[in-house]
DNA sequence: TGCCAGGCATCTA
DNA sequence: TAGATGCATGGC
């Protein structure tokens, strides 16, 4: 890891546990580095950052005009999150479930580098998803400072073949990532066109890219565009949703329906056997 | 050594 | 249209 001596930015971390949000599955651009840090990158930017008390300190390898506003939006600094927990703490099992993962937010992560790291994560694992979205920055991100990139723009990866991902060992998911990649470089997908549909467009419109199903759509949608209407779900999940909600989501969690997921994900991984 | 991973595409009936 | 099967790779 090099030595970053640049741009240091202290956020207040209003309550957040960032090792608990950065590796909670929501996002896979992160990796632990010495001292306690954690080394990552959203979009052509990257960060180290570390946790001191209830302040997030980055430090920015490649400091530019806008760099607070774009990390504060980044890790959802200005959502009220004390406000949103006394207003699931209205359900007692949705309570449960904040009171375990109490520190996690819903990241707000770039459009392009969800799509890429949710096809990624299609029958695979965190630690593997990670890995893999490490090379594919390393070998074709902007190099930000030695050892840091940040991730590789669409228009960098349209062009290449399989073949030349080979490197990032991703298997079949090699061939959906350069599809994506070309969607979005030839604007046939873009950011602007998913925020203008409403959800149902907006989900139909990226499983037009191969290897997006409705479970990839709907992470991208929640992660990247603040859709809260729609909801992740794998078929464990929605085991694990009848059993705790057979009734649904509960009325406490209208208008943040994709924050409370997150936590009920979280709460059932660690509580509920992976079976049913 | 074998199972399985926050799925999806493809094939078949 | 629904169900079955294969997929690449590596953590555990």
């Amino acid at each position: 890891m090099a030595e970053i001596t640049n741009k240091t930015l202290l956020l207040p971390a209003g309550g957040m546990d960032l090792e608990a949000t950065l590796f909670c599955g929501q996002s896979f651009s992160w990796e632990k580095a010495p001292n306690g840090a954690f080394a990552g990158a959203a979009g052509d930017r990257a960060a180290l950052a570390r946790q001191e008390g209830d302040t997030i300190r980055l430090d920015i390898p490649h400091p530019r005009a806008g760099d607070e506003t774009f990390w504060r939006h980044y890790f959802a600094l200005d959502t009220d999150y004390a406000a949103l927990l006394d207003t699931f703490g209205k359900d007692p099992t949705l309570a449960k479930c904040t009171t375990t993962g109490r520190g996690i937010r819903v990241l707000n992560q770039p459009f392009f580098d969800t799509l890429l790291t949710f096809i990624l994560s299609q029958n695979n694992h965190i630690p593997r998803i990670t890995g893999i979205a490490g090379r594919l920055r390393a070998g074709f991100g902007p190099g930000l400072a030695p050892g840091i990139h940040g991730f590789p723009a669409p228009e960098v990866l349209a062009v290449l073949d399989v073949e030349d991902l080979a490197a990032l060992r991703s298997g079949f998911r090699a061939k959906y990532l350069l599809d994506a990649a070309r969607r979005v470089a030839d604007e046939d997908i873009t950011e602007e066109k998913l925020r203008f549909l409403a959800d149902p467009d907006a989900r139909k419109m990226l499983m037009g890219i191969r290897g997006v199903g409705p479970k990839v759509a709907d992470c991208v949608l929640l992660y990247s565009l603040e859709r809260y209407a729609v909801v992740p779900m794998d078929v464990w999940m929605k085991r694990a949703m009848a059993r705790l909600f057979p009734g649904g989501m509960p009325p406490c969690a209208k208008g943040s329906e994709g924050i409370a997921q997150q936590f009920i994900f979280n709460w059932a991984r660690d509580n509920l056997p992976r079976g049913g």
